[in-house]
DNA sequence: CTGGACCCGGCCCCTGGGGCGTGCCGCACG
DNA sequence: CGTGCGGCACGCCCCAGGGGCCGGGTCCAG
């Protein structure tokens, strides 16, 4: 029976969804009327659709995208609450890391100058061989990374009769924000002989100057570890030096120990 | 010295924006190089440049539009805090909004079908004279509005020597969501004699039939209680009835206290 | 028969860029 | 002296999710 059909104004006012959002999902087959008049255009939506259509506009209201609702209307209930349950995860991670920006914006600077709160010095570093693993990657695999290179690193130099021979550095090739992806060296200078094994790789790092600053555990938190970036930068800059390579990270204490000790620096070569 | 001008690559390194980006800031005057080359349409921003690129990148990774971020960025640091404290508790606020519905989403509905938890009945109004207070509004005034238009009507009913004859009504004539913005009209049944006085206005409530079902307060929560309109209409509806106005909420009990008691009606005029 | 309600499609607008293609520079290297 | 390459500008098309407006068609009741 075509009497139950609802024409465009009341499904709209059943399903509390704009005339604009309803045409655009049904050009998107997201939610087609059950008849359209060929001649008119009318569109004819059945009764039965009203529940599909309150999903769809529940989900919108949600802030899901489009095309993850079009992923998730036509799922059984239970797989659909747990999707929903997933995406609004990434959502609410997503609200994190904008919390964090936050953050940095809102607090009060201690006081002084930023760029006083870094001790910003030069030191001679002498070439070395050492050991690498690089990839790229976003912000989120950062830390994994990096403790399982560690970790790979140095079981290679163990099995290979080799010694570290100096704290770990992580250099940072590339800008890994949220968006960035690197790449990424996890990076341990070593003496002994050592062969090259699946991804990790012997180079030379080579000696010269750099400029480098000390944080502890609170300092070297994201974001704020960037102000550091930005302070030994700003300070290679002004004592008229030229940054001459990748920004580094050395982990001058074990990584995960000892949450308040200063021991990490910021360091980044210069010409 | 125009060698402390910094090309675009480098400035866009240092800032951690990308080009495009630093295009668009430049286009719209919210970051303009320092130096433009006429021929080349070559950019150059000063070193000092950067500090304030960087609180842009900020504001923005904080997801801040652009335009609100024209207006905060040249705020004292004190005030530019507090704009953007404020602008957060807006976002979240929204998503405290948009987790209702995620909410609605993933919770398994407690057993049977949604239809069958509210029992709806046809119940005879007969005519009254009822004193209102109508006006278009969004979801976040409604609460306030309701509240301060009862407290309104019910003095002006004691200050006329009438008395209130029924329980409060709130009629919604439109749509009020989150975008929606009704008409929305509070509405007191009276006896006695009283004249319309500033928002105030008397007029006569039809009498008839009309099909109501009873929630709890916890039903009558948001986004909840949508559900409930949504049952009394596919009820009017499988009925073969003819929905015949705007449905309206009944508050049988008093609206401020009892937070677990059913009392308020979800009532919508039938033909 | 006519007015008003309802409805269509189309077009331009918004944000905040991403991605791609084209073409201009200047600089270093052969 | 050429030439290749990296850096850069610019322009076009794309995304979601519609809002708003316009010109015209349709349908029903009076």
């Amino acid at each position: 029976m075509g009497g139950d059909l609802l024409r465009a104004g009341e499904f709209q006012r059943r399903t509390r969804l704009s005339a604009k959002a309803l045409r655009l999902y049904a050009e998107q087959g997201l939610l087609v009327p059950d008849a359209v008049d060929p001649w008119s255009g009318h569109r004819g939506y059945a009764a039965g659709q009203v529940e599909r259509a309150r999903l769809i506009a529940a989900l919108r209201r949600a802030g899901m995208p489009l095309a993850r609702v079009r992923e998730v209307v036509d799922l059984e209930p239970g797989a659909r609450r747990s999707a929903v349950a997933r995406w609004w995860d990434g959502v609410e991670e997503d609200l994190r890391r904008r919390r964090t920006w936050v953050g940095a914006l809102t607090v009060e600077p201690d006081d002084g100058e930023e760029d006083d709160v870094y001790e910003v010095a030069l030191r001679e570093v002498r070439e070395q061989t050492v050991l690498t693993a690089e990839r790229r990657l976003t912000v989120d695999e950062l830390e994994d990374f990096i403790t399982t290179a560690a970790e790979e690193i140095d079981a290679h130099l163990t099995r290979s009769g080799a010694a570290p021979a100096g704290p770990l550095r992580v250099v940072y090739h590339g800008m890994v924000t949220e968006d960035g992806d690197g790449p990424v060296e996890v990076v341990r200078p070593f003496s002994g002989r050592v062969e090259p094994a699946g991804e990790l790789r012997i180079r030379l790092q080579p000696g010269g100057r750099e400029a480098v600053t000390c944080l502890t555990r609170g300092q070297a938190e994201f974001p704020g570890i960037l102000g550091a970036y930005d302070a030994v930068g700003a300070w290679v800059d002004a004592h008229g030096l030229e940054r001459a390579g990748s920004p580094a990270e050395v982990y001058v204490g074990d990584r995960d120990v000892d949450p308040d000790e200063p021991h990490v620096e910021v360091a980044w070569p210069v010409r």
